[in-house]
DNA sequence: GCCAACGTTGGC
DNA sequence: GCCAACGTTGGC
């Protein structure tokens, strides 16, 4: 069994979204190397539901791959927000599975505190923020997980700079 | 809203 | 094949 991060922006799909619907395909990647990580997902990997553009972002729970890659059909539909002429049903480019929910977190395992832990600096997520779908070992599933399940936050770092607390405005 | 980092495109 | 220009992601 392996083990994922997916990020997901939470006003678009988030873990609720995951949670009312029991199983959803994970559909829109349009980066070839999460492409790829997709691609390589089996019948019971494992998924940390990441969310990004929010406040506060991290992982919020954790999903189960149902269904591996298949293509993804949005990138033929016209009136998709993910349309790729490029991709076709005889020659599709992008591919999508379908994820079960698990579980949701009592509480956000946040980015701040995920690079404040040296045990997980090595994380994809920390080196190369911008993969939307990216492996994890187990250790590191294991950590968050814990986290994930533990009452109180550690202690994060404290910020470098007065405007990382700024208020987010809504664009 | 801004902007750094990263990915893709296209001219040569 | 290189690389500048451009577009997108995502943290802040």
């Amino acid at each position: 069994m392996k083990y994922w991060l997916m990020k997901s922006e939470p006003e678009v799909f988030g873990i609720e979204h995951l949670r009312r619907k029991g199983v959803s395909s994970w559909d829109g990647v349009r980066n070839y190397q999460a492409r790829n990580n997709l691609t390589a997902m089996q019948l019971g990997d494992r998924v940390l539901f990441y969310h990004s553009n929010a406040n506060p972002n991290g992982v919020v729970g954790e999903a189960e791959v149902v269904k591996q890659a298949y293509p993804d059909h949005t990138a033929w539909d016209t009136t998709s927000d993910y349309y790729d002429a490029n991709s076709t049903p005889d020659q599709p480019r992008w591919m999508m599975v379908d994820v079960r929910f698990l579980s949701a977190y009592p509480r956000i395992v946040t980015l701040e505190e995920i690079r404040a832990l040296p045990t997980l600096a090595d994380m994809v997520l920390v080196n190369n923020s911008r993969l939307s779908v990216q492996p994890v070992t187990p250790t590191e599933y294991q950590i968050i997980e814990r986290l994930g399940h533990s009452a109180a936050a550690t202690a994060p770092a404290k910020s470098r700079s007065a405007a990382k607390h700024r208020p987010r405005r809504k664009t």
